[in-house]
DNA sequence: CAAGAAATCATACTATCGGGTGAATGATAT
DNA sequence: ATATCATTCACCCGATAGTATGATTTCTTG
């Protein structure tokens, strides 16, 4: 018997958000002094302007990291062993994922075929897909009949393959 | 511990610096131009400078996604005619594959049902995996049923997408 | 406005899959 | 030597998937 828990932890914590809007206050404090220095010598207009857009910019590279960084952990229990065995993975999500519009369109894939592909993909069953787009049993079976045409397939399985391989699906 | 490495290509390209430059002075004009407004309206310092952040993060967002895309290339489709046995490939796209053999063992999966496994991923049915292996159909469910209950999965597209996220299989 | 694409649903039938159970063999470890 | 595991095979049955065909509606496009 095996157990598997899996979580998948975006580092979208309080501790991120409190950091970041920390950050955030110190930079429009400085800007509340700059503005002052502004005023005062009406002559730095470039100086601030470059200023505020390194910051920010920066501020915003830093977020987008912070943001889009996964960690993934496994951990795995069986009861055969009396220690509980920990297994930590490097697990790389690829966040960035571009599909090949170009071969989807190509292929004349409609918009509801991709999502009930990308259900097929995930593992769902017919039924659970139905479920899931607010449409009968039948409908989704018509949808993966026109998209294993498309795709050239007989199978779910071929079709996600094949999806994959195209890059018309992560 | 595991670590894995992927060739991460950065589109560091001198395109995406242009563009970035180009975006930098559009921003840069709007900014001049509120400035001005900004000297004649003298309250809505505020709103000034909360424009300046969001379009500023928004800007080092876009750009820190622009940098750490992944490039992927597309693999050729080969088309498969008139065979008495289809021969499915296991796993030739990524060349740099490292099965993750610790989990691999750890879920107790042996090497027969890991063969099943990539075959599955490859889209053949049962029967095909059959006659490829030399084995009978009751056989190839057997290994199947067995790694499903290994996998806790219910489904081979599961399976399939179990295997490949813990990186069992390409 | 007509033609066509897209999405929806239905019925009927066949193929494939998955679960449950049992069992034989050979290798390996205790 | 015996226990365990991997591999092999079998039978049954219900669930899920896939094919074929036809139909309606909505929305876009020529």
């Amino acid at each position: 018997m095996h157990f598997i828990f899996e979580a998948d932890m975006k580092a979208f914590t309080l501790r991120n958000i409190l950091l970041y809007a920390l950050a955030m206050a110190g930079v429009l404090l400085l800007l509340q002094w700059m503005e002052f220095q502004f005023l005062v010598i009406n002559r730095a207009a470039e100086v601030y302007i470059t200023g505020i857009a390194i910051i920010f910019t920066s501020l915003g590279i830093w977020l987008a990291q912070k943001l889009t960084r996964t960690k993934k952990e496994v951990i795995k229990e069986t009861i055969v062993v009396e220690k509980e065995v920990i297994v930590y993975r490097a697990g790389v999500a690829d966040e960035t994922f571009i599909p090949d519009t170009k071969t989807i369109s190509n292929l004349g894939i409609s918009q509801r075929e991709l999502e009930v592909l990308s259900l097929i993909a995930a593992g769902a069953t017919n039924q659970e897909i139905a479920d899931q787009l607010f449409v009968s049993l039948n409908t989704v079976k018509t949808h993966t009949s026109r998209l294993f045409e498309k795709l050239d397939v007989s199978r779910r399985t071929q079709a996600v393959e094949k999806a994959k391989r195209l890059h018309l699906i992560p």
